[in-house]
RNA sequence: GCGCCUUUAGCUCAGUGGUAGAGCGUUCGAUUCACAUUCGAAAGGCCGUAGGUUCGAUCCCUACAAGGCGCACCA
């Protein structure tokens, strides 16, 4: 009662309190007093689960986080209370490429590079930062009051996550789903790896636009560096203008001598763009490359003049020619300038359009210009596995929450192209393949082979690569149940709900569905929700180098994790980015310590209570339990359709206005009177409102509400009886209360 | 180029085919009685613009405008 005296501490209550629901084992399904079956025929156990999308371990929570973590615990302790066997399985993310790049950033400051360090060595290194920052994790998902079964954790570097990764990958390669193919890849020099479509930001550019002379015909380029890796002059077949040059070669002067190229015709040359001509260097040009594809009979092979720092590498090609030392090991800007210069020198550079914009694709992480390179790398064929992957939204077997990802899922899925799943660096699942060291013969397997097919050759090289990570985590959800045959697998897969921030719909959540299908024939969720990112008050994106990130823990620290959840989930639509502000949170702090004075008030005005009294309730009092129904039923109703911003909103107003200001004010009177009957009931009125509410209300406000129900459960037992209360009350937490 | 979204009170956002809602903020007032992390009251909106459907539109349809975003091989 002591506590009572001064506002709400949450210090002082969330952290005992987590430690009581995880002592209790309640956040583990096979703990839960899940109600026995009245008809083992028709009454099936109900379960819910929900895998916890696996924070990326390469450093601390953020707002999302916090945002992810709120809603998912809401949707389990609701079920929970709702009597459903409740999985939340939480999770770590290795995150590949992601945590290479915050690790090489770390090794930066140091002055070291990851280029100096032996594989093994970083390995182990990124292995230990990641295991420190997934035990910080922990704690400050527990600090959030999520209700997750611990007991079930899983790494995304698990051994058995490993193994499955690879059997999948070596299954898709027998069924022709995965290739090994020699195409462009989106080179980040900088990070020395290969990156996905989806890694790709684009950016609009102004760069100059050289008109230059290839023998009789002009053409428009910006990327007058490559022009050493050019096979050909390309023109739209209906372009009349360039009609007479088609199939002949033409002489055309190059900076290191004279040579003949073919000109060819192809549709997907603009007539309007520049002159109507390009010129095609197969190497080092999307566009450029799928146009040899097409002509492979009539043009030579691709001639690579960049290499994989960024610079010109032309001697190799061009031996013996002193012209090309000009050139060669220049970066690419630098010999673009120069080779302007000289071409204006021998009067081939027709003119220079300074105005020209375009879109350049860049690394999303470090910004750098990506360069197209040509290497073997191994890809996935996607075009089957979209095409369930669309059928299983479309059939609603899945439902999008908001609908409308639907329309931009189905967008992606439809302009797919194959994804490339090699990653260049050491962080990831390495990728079970091997090269014969005679011929280079790619095997797939596990184990090293002992001989080479083809040349009969015994030595072999792994494959250092490994997988774009989401290749293993879009096989999550199924993996850490247990997949193929494990218990966990059978009881709640498909799982009920997906929820994850709407900036992965592609990353994510569509290679689940994609993958899901492909292993398990089943989609691996019933709903997707879809969160939007948290902003901070100028609605900006949140991020380190806006120095503009709220520590989660911080606001926890100050305001507690109740209230902190409160100013997430109100007035927060799914798939809409919410805005955060401080405000915010002090105000349901505020409402923290309004739940907390009423409980105050109520303690206070029962404790002289006569137990023999039974309990009868006016007219009024009739009407105000109507009134809780009807919203009791409201607020079930919101649950179920995922409107937790309307459900929470609710409940605010109605305990704070309708419950504090209006029922408790109107019973003072009845308190204070002489009338021991009436006494009574008021009281019997209050605490069974009161029992609803926070009842209602724990799933957002966890902390506060388990606390208080300690405490009016050990006080109000005799009462209860008499208002049909559950017996043994002090022995029960509220997490396992029925709704 | 293809596509998605937004536009409602000063701010952040809900919402419904039948004369507009919340939180915060603002203004005025109260207050030894659970709570100043309080209570009461008030001001404040031709629901982006123009058409259409309808007995009736903020809500449905069309066009337009402004803003945001996603996808994309135009050199």
């Amino acid at each position: 009662m002591d506590k009572f005296n001064k506002p709400y501490d949450p210090k002082e209550t969330e952290e005992k309190i987590y430690k009581i629901w995880e002592k209790s084992g309640y956040f583990n399904p096979d703990n839960l007093p899940v109600a026995k079956p009245k008809n083992s025929k028709t009454k099936k156990i109900k379960n819910f689960c929900i895998i916890m999308p696996p924070p990326n371990a390469n450093g601390s929570l953020h707002l999302g986080h916090a945002l992810m973590l709120a809603l998912e615990d809401i949707m389990i302790r609701y079920k929970r209370m709702s009597g459903f066997k409740t999985l939340w399985l939480p999770g770590a993310d290795h995150a590949g490429f992601e945590t290479q790049v915050v690790y090489e950033k770390k090794l930066e400051k140091e002055g070291r590079s990851r280029f100096q360090i032996s594989r093994e060595q970083l390995w182990q290194e990124i292995w230990d930062f990641t295991q420190a920052n997934k035990a910080t994790m922990e704690n400050q998902i527990r600090r959030l009051g999520a209700s997750c079964d611990w007991s079930r954790e899983k790494f995304t570097l698990d051994n058995d996550i490993i193994s499955k990764t690879q059997d999948t990958f070596i299954q898709m390669y027998d069924e022709g789903l995965v290739y090994r193919g020699k195409r462009l890849v989106n080179w980040c020099i900088k990070h020395q790896t290969g990156l996905s479509d989806l890694e790709v930001k684009h950016e609009e550019r102004k760069d100059p636009l050289y008109y230059i002379k290839y023998g009789p015909i002009t053409l428009a380029t910006v990327r007058l560096e490559t022009k050493f890796g050019d096979t050909a002059i390309a023109v739209h077949p209906k372009d009349e203008r360039y009609k007479k040059f088609v199939g002949k070669e033409i002489e055309i002067e190059t900076l290191i001598g004279k040579t003949k190229i073919k000109v060819i015709a192809d549709n997907a040359v603009d007539p309007d763009f520049g002159t109507g001509a390009v010129k095609v260097t197969p190497a080092h040009d999307p566009t450029d490359f799928e146009i040899w594809q097409r002509h492979k009979d009539e043009i030579s092979a691709p001639i690579e003049v960049i290499d994989q720092f960024g610079k010109m590498n032309l001697i190799e090609h061009f031996p013996n020619n002193e012209e090309v030392k000009k050139y060669h090991g220049l970066k690419i800007l630098e010999a673009r300038k120069i080779i302007a210069e000289e071409m204006e020198k021998r009067g081939l550079l027709f003119k220079v359009d300074n105005e020209y914009k375009h879109n350049v694709g860049l690394c999303y992480k470090c910004s750098n210009i990506l360069e197209p390179r040509l290497m073997p790398q191994w890809f996935v064929k996607m075009e089957p596995l979209a095409k369930e992957a669309v059928n299983a939204v479309k059939k609603n077997e899945i439902k999008f929450i908001p609908e409308r990802f639907k329309k931009i899922y189905f967008h992606w899925l439809k302009n797919i192209r194959d994804w490339n799943i090699s990653r260049q660096i050491v962080w990831g699942i390495q990728i079970p393949a091997w090269f014969c060291e005679n011929c280079n013969e790619a095997v797939v397997s596990k184990k090293k082979p002992l001989e080479c097919k083809k040349c009969r050759h015994k030595d072999f090289y792994q494959d250092p690569d490994v997988f774009d990570t989401w290749f293993s985590s879009g096989q999550w959800p199924f993996f850490v149940l247990g997949y193929p045959d494990a218990k966990n697998y059978k009881n709640f897969y498909p799982t009920s709900v997906m929820e994850t921030g709407w900036d992965i719909l592609f990353f994510w959540v569509a290679r689940m569905i994609m993958l899901g299908l492909y292993k398990t024939k089943k989609a691996p969720f019933q709903y997707v929700y879809l969160h939007g990112l948290v902003r901070d008050q100028d609605k900006k994106k949140m991020s380190k180098s806006k120095g503009n990130v709220i520590d989660p823990l911080g606001i926890v620290n100050e305001y507690g994790a109740d209230a902190l959840r409160m100013a997430l989930i109100i007035g927060n639509t799914p798939g809409n980015d919410p805005v955060f502000s401080e405000d915010k949170v002090r105000g349901y702090r505020n409402f923290a310590n309004k739940i907390w004075q009423a409980t105050r008030f109520i303690l206070i005005n029962s404790e002289d209570f006569n137990e023999n009294i039974k309990p009868k309730f006016s007219a009024l009092d009739k009407k105000r339990f109507k009134e809780l129904a009807d919203l009791k039923k409201e607020i079930t109703k919101l649950m179920e359709s995922y409107k937790f911003y309307t459900a929470a909103e609710k409940l605010y107003h109605y305990f704070w206005h309708t419950f504090a200001d209006k029922i408790i004010e109107e019973n003072k009177s009845r308190l204070n009177g002489e009338n021991k009957n009436d006494r009574a009931a008021a009281q019997a009125l209050l605490v069974t409102i009161f029992n609803d509410l926070i009842k209602m209300l724990h799933p957002f406000m966890p902390f506060i509400t388990e606390e208080i129900y300690g405490h009016l459960s050990i006080k109000d037992k005799p009462r209860r009886r008499g208002v049909g209360a559950p017996t043994e009350a002090s022995e029960k937490l509220l997490i396992i209360e029925k709704w």
